[in-house]
RNA sequence: GCCGGAGUGACGGAAUAGGCAGACGUGCAGCACUCAAAAUGCUGUGUCCUCAGUGGCGUGUGGGUUCGAGUCCCACCUCCGGCACCA
């Protein structure tokens, strides 16, 4: 190899850390520009995923500081979390030193990439003047009625004896140890998220630089759905409410179900002829986990003994309970129609209930349920009506007899975010004797996560174990009061951080509302599209929150939004637990970083899955050699004057300014590439041949530009070799000059019936009659259609002629 | 089941306001340099017709629109991702 990478990339991420070339400050001369890669949890160990994300992230950086923007480009840890006490329970260090020790590792690995950004406000969320503010934020949401404690079912490992959080349960089991999760009541902790469930779903239509996909999988996880909510009598005393997206259906109702959840089902049950079996059932609901309650066999259900009147027409209708109702959606109790619906349908079939068609299907139709529009029959008053007028008749008279309104219901549920684990913000309220729920006065902020040194299980949060932690006096009564023991979600630090990051050191508020007037919103936020609904969600829920309280300028958080895709190899997404991890740091050893930058950018669509092959940093590498080679060879120059041959190599340069530009500003790394190694290619040739000096250093001088922010250590040291003063990385982006882009001849094609038969060089301005005149007269297209009569003569000059024969 | 996205050489992938399919890279083969190897450079590399050519075929499958389709339309197949009994 022709240069040394190591002591090349050494020099340089020593320069630009001590130069401070990537430090930002609020400056109204310019341009802002918020770049921000998603801040990691800090494993200990850079992976390809992370070196995808900041290579992009870098990438940007550097182009939009050459573009003259003032750029923001922060780096931090999300370094509360799970895998930190799991590994506490497993080998015994603990979380704290383990976390610090694998940011420390993590730093210098982020570093060695060439990775830049301002240190300066590096931020952790495990230390304790970040997460004193998420207590401070928890405080606001509690004074503003958003942070509420109530009753919850919850994910329960009975191996570990201890809560899960959703994204511990992986297919209903434990992803420890594989032991399937039950669901247990606990009193828990939420934020009121469901009340910006409008406001979150409306303004995702202004996100418009946000991947479609990542929107759609927003809306559907917000789940807004409208229909209405009507008051069902029971025959023996008592009532229940249903919610319906389909009202017009009614007269089809020939049951009804709750969930085995459901307050009403006890006083249903008692009594009746069913109320062994149905108490049997409710048992084994309650313990079944979420895949046994889908398995196969279909739907289950038992009969309550009690009958429901249908409020259109008086009929009485058998009320069951079935677990294919949740009762965590809508009111936990439907009118089942088995003539419209699939679901009531199987259930109706099963237990040999009655099916009444209330939509006339059409004339063809073979399915079992019909859920699509059709003329309303067997409805009385809305016989002949058409769904949607259907719908807004029965409507208006649920409303005339006062039993019913128009409601909207939501898939979207407040947010959970007590975890009953150590790793992570105490929650900073208190349980008085006397006054019962309590927060913690703002000036006895922060509550530190105290030091604990036994992680076993308990069944309940580490925390509770700390009897000073624990006990403490109340502010309100001076009374014996007890600390919340339960922490936060992470969920809720990464919900706020990127505000934290413009004013990252702030001892007295969250942050002055001055720099994020300035910074916010973030330009461009790149990250996994794993990240696509919650932490995405949260992030614009809280910000949507703290512009409502007058601290943040914006509503929502992060304008434009590039979500990576992974890295697989043999077919599967690398990870440790895939066992087929390629180790970056290998690669920077061995090919250097700026080859394995190269690499990544040039793999494929920066927002697909790209499969790796190692091959692929040979070819990357090969190539930066050859940008060493041209940067760096004495050239033989000669003395002549300026030819066609000189004033073509400026032009390929100059269109390959023209197309790198635009590549990066559409994020199509992938193609930018292949244009810059064509550039080197022919340079490389040009340079075999008698080339001038003056037309050779300045192709090699916008090369150098244009990889700068690619593979910036050779990029760099060339330029410095070549005698500049100054850091490349504080240059100008190149422009084009469209005089010498623009093309003086083109290849024109020329068909016949559609088929390529020659091709020929003309002049780009050449008119249609020209092109047409100089295909016909071409000898192999004379070949070709003398004998035949000619119909028609397509001419799309100077690309194209068809000729099209008879 | 519903909602997205994608099917192109041996491989990663280029090419969409419809106009040269396979850029660039990898791999492979041959040649040069070398005592040899590595490195480097050059040449070739979709497929069929034994060689050639003004040749045939070719972008998941089957139809269609068009002078012209990888690109647009219809039907289908496969793969990937998300949601998953949400009433």
């Amino acid at each position: 190899m022709s240069y040394d990478h190591r002591a090349i990339e050494a020099k340089w991420q020593d320069r630009w850390a001590t130069e401070k070339v990537f430090h930002a400050a609020e400056d109204g001369s310019k341009p802002k520009f918020y770049n921000l890669c998603m801040y990691p949890y800090p494993s200990g160990v850079l992976h390809q995923g992370h070196v995808r994300n900041y290579t992009f992230g870098d990438l940007l950086t550097r182009y939009k500081i050459m573009q003259g923007y003032n750029v923001l480009s922060p780096m931090g840890w999300d370094s509360f979390g799970l895998p930190a006490e799991n590994a506490a329970i497993d080998t015994g260090i603990h979380p704290k030193l383990n976390t610090e020790n694998q940011i420390t590792t993590m730093t210098r690995q982020i570093k060695q990439l060439g990775a830049m950004y301002d240190w300066d406000r590096e931020l952790a969320s495990h230390h304790v003047d970040f997460y004193r503010w998420d207590q401070w934020l928890f405080l606001e949401l509690y004074e503003h009625g958003l942070a509420y404690k109530a009753e919850a079912l919850v994910n329960w490992c009975p191996k570990d004896q201890t809560v899960l959080a959703n994204e511990q349960v992986i297919d209903g089991l434990c992803e420890r140890d594989g032991t399937p999760v039950e669901k247990k009541q606990l009193s828990q902790w939420f934020f009121r998220i469901t009340e910006f469930a409008d406001r979150l779903l409306d303004s995702l239509d202004n996100l418009t630089e946000w991947p479609d996909r990542v929107r759609t999988m927003q809306r559907n996880w917000i789940g807004r759905s409208e229909g209405v909510t009507f008051t069902i009598e029971v025959e023996r005393g008592g009532s229940f409410d249903v919610f319906t997206t389909r009202p017009d259906t009614t007269f089809g109702m020939t049951f009804c179900v709750l969930a085995p959840e459901h307050p009403l089902v006890e006083s249903l049950i008692t009594d009746s002829e069913t109320e062994t079996e149905a108490r049997e059932y409710i048992v084994a609901a309650g313990r079944a986990s979420d895949i046994e309650r889908m398995a196969e066999g279909g739907k289950t259900g038992v009969f309550t003994g009690s009958f429901a009147i249908n409020p259109v027409n008086g009929v009485g209708v058998p009320i069951y309970i079935a677990d294919y109702v949740l009762m965590g959606y809508g009111t936990g109790a439907i009118m089942a129609v088995p003539g419209q619906d699939q679901r009531d349908w199987e259930f109706a079939t099963k237990y040999g209930i009655d099916i009444i068609r209330t939509v006339q299907p059409p004339d063809d139709w073979d399915g079992e349920a019909y859920v699509g529009d059709g003329i309303t029959i067997n409805s009385g008053f809305l016989d002949g009506l058409p769904m949607e007028e259907a719908k807004n008749r029965i409507v208006d008279w649920l409303k005339e007899e006062e039993i019913g309104e128009a409601t909207v219901q939501y898939r979207l549920h407040d947010w959970l975010i007590s975890r009953q684990r150590y790793w992570g913000c105490p929650i900073p309220m208190l349980n008085c004797d006397e006054c019962g729920l309590v927060p913690v006065p703002r000036e006895d902020l922060p509550v530190l996560l105290p030091h604990v040194e036994d992680y076993t299980p308990k069944g309940r949060s580490p925390l509770a174990a700390v009897e000073d932690f624990v006990n403490t006096t109340c502010p309100n009564c001076d009374g014996p009061a007890q600390r919340e023991t339960d922490t936060m979600d992470t969920f809720v630090d990464s919900s706020w951080y990127f505000l934290r990051y413009t004013d990252a050191h702030n001892d007295d508020a969250i942050f002055d509302p001055s720099k994020p007037a300035y910074w916010m919103p973030i330009d461009q936020y790149i990250g996994g599209v794993e990240h696509a609904v919650l932490h995405l969600l949260y992030a614009r829920f809280i910000t949507m929150f703290l512009f409502d309280i007058g601290l943040s300028p914006v509503e929502e958080p992060f304008t434009r939004l590039f979500t990576q895709g992974m890295i697989t190899l043999d077919g599967a997404k690398m990870s440790k637990s895939a066992g087929n991890v390629v180790d970056p740091l290998g690669l920077f050893d061995s090919h250097g970083a700026d080859a394995l930058r190269l690499y990544h950018l040039f793999m494929g669509p920066p927002t697909d899955d790209a499969a790796w092959n190692t091959n692929g940093v040979e070819g990357t590498r090969r190539f930066l050699e050859r940008v060493w080679k041209l940067g760096s060879a004495e050239g033989v120059f000669v003395v002549r004057e300026e030819t066609d041959t000189d004033r073509e190599i400026l032009a390929v340069a100059h269109r390959t300014v023209r197309k790198v530009t635009e590549d990066i500003d559409r994020f199509r790394f992938n193609t930018a590439i292949p244009a810059l190694m064509i550039l080197a290619n022919e340079l490389a040739d040009y340079a075999s041949d008698e080339p001038l000096q003056e037309t050779y250093d300045e192709a090699v001088r916008l090369m150098l530009l244009m990889l700068s922010p690619m593979a910036p250590h050779v990029a760099h040291e060339l330029w410095e070799m070549r005698g500049n003063s100054e850091m490349l990385a504080l240059q100008d982006w190149p422009t084009w000059d469209e005089q010498l882009v623009r093309e003086e001849t083109v290849t024109m094609i020329v068909q016949v019936n559609g088929k390529v038969r020659d091709r020929v060089e003309v002049a780009t301005d050449i008119t249609a009659e020209e092109a047409e005149e100089h295909a016909l007269s071409l000898d192999k297209i004379r070949g070709w259609i003398d004998g035949h009569e000619v119909r028609k003569v397509v001419v799309r000059q100077p690309n194209l002629v068809n000729i099209v024969i008879g």
